[in-house]
DNA sequence: ACTGGATATTTTGCATTCATTTTTTGGAAG
DNA sequence: CTTCCAAAAAATGAATGCAAAATATCCAGT
């Protein structure tokens, strides 16, 4: 029989390595592994996810999945009909509304607990990434306009300093991540310079540690994606 | 053999009533119970809960409370210990002030949301309640107060017509509401008066729809509410 | 050929069982 | 009397088994 799921990302000679980073339990690991699984898109959405496929791709037995399809359920990733088995839950344009705006919220909370406690080399990491992802927008180099612009939201959340922020505002983005609308977004010139207007102003108000206004700055740029997004599907 | 927990809140002659809503599965219901159980404070904080004596009190096998357990760690009620079982979640002060601010980012982002949807009948209702919660301020009747200063809260979330935000909004609600906080705070009238204040300018913002100014109201009336928290600890 | 229904198969939900790890207990040595 | 170590007991993590529900299949009747 085959071994766990979790040897077949093993080489031979990376067993010391695997070594120093066990995972404790086969159900953390595979809560892991499976939620990489549905969030890069591996299973069509809507479609029914047979216990039985699940067990036998991750070589595991029924019991840690069902546990992890609970924890799945319950951050809403995946929905479980009653005796009908577990399915990707479908993201109809109200739901993908609805989670830019928590994001939105959650930002603008960031944004405002960054101003209060970020420390100038806090600071200054983030003006770097921005710079960075300005020479990056002059060249459309679009992979790393996105990756820069990514950077800069992640490090406002950091530095906001509030852990139930960050766990919060993962969950929400690894829901929305699903959604692929980076591509249709990046065809949009004029979005494209919006934005970069936009973090020009989220960079101001975090250097001045405007508090509110930055909140405000940040949840319409996440209105704006928003409605980008919605142009572009 | 007992009956599943469930009966155990049954009356003979409610069984009608307990069939117009059933409850889909086992496990389903028993997540709800034990969430409750737990929020309640049947458990003390940090003590090691034996899943065998769940079991027993619930009148379940291991398999289906394990399954509630891992999903209740998931939304931060309780943590697991690998191969060292479950525990109420200790809510250090820090965590505490984490929550708080959570929610003060998720209730200024419902008041933003609120401004853009909420119909003239809704906030009629929100202030009819906002008046009653006045007399019993006058009276100082505290219970009447804080269930008047509660619904107002959840009524704004769901004028913001976000079921996202308002489920992430009942999660932290239901992590912090296992701080006692209320008896300490009660007792503290200056405070009492000011929140009253604040309340007054919240139903202000809200009848203008300036959503901005009331995002900021909420975070900070939920900032000052934080501040006597950890002042009555 | 197509529809309806009964049967067979699959799948889910939960209980039970097994193996491993942790904790407790008992006793011997200092 | 205390401390340390070993064995027993208990608890956890995972696998398997079993009953109920859902789905698929097949056949009869039109």
């Amino acid at each position: 029989m085959n071994e766990p799921f979790l040897d077949t990302i093993d080489e031979p000679g990376l067993a010391p390595a695997e070594a120093a980073k066990p995972v404790a339990s086969l159900h953390e690991g595979l809560l892991v592994a499976l939620r990489d699984f549905i969030v890069e898109g591996n299973l069509a959405d809507g479609v029914r996810v047979p216990e039985r496929a699940l067990c036998e791709r991750f070589n595991i037995s029924r019991t840690p999945l069902r546990e992890a399809l609970k924890v799945l359920a319950a951050e809403g990733l995946i929905e479980l009909l009653p005796n009908r088995g577990a399915r990707v839950r479908e993201l109809s344009p109200e739901d993908v509304c609805e989670l830019f705006d928590v994001m939105g919220g959650l930002e603008a909370l960031a944004g405002r607990l960054a101003c209060e406690r970020i420390s100038e080399v806090e600071f200054a990491e983030i003006e770097r990434i921005h710079h960075d992802m300005y020479r990056f927008y002059l060249r459309r180099d679009m992979h790393g306009y996105f990756h820069c612009n990514q950077a800069i939201h992640q490090m406002i959340v950091a530095a906001a300093g509030n852990a139930t922020l960050a766990a919060t505002y993962a969950s929400v983005a690894g829901r929305i991540r699903r959604v692929r609308y980076s591509a249709n977004l990046a065809k949009d010139r004029d979005r494209l310079g919006e934005a970069m207007r936009e973090h020009e102003a989220i960079l101001d108000a975090l250097r001045r540690r405007a508090g509110s206004e930055l909140s405000d700055i940040l949840f319409l740029h996440l209105r704006n994606k928003r409605k980008a997004a919605q142009a572009s599907a």
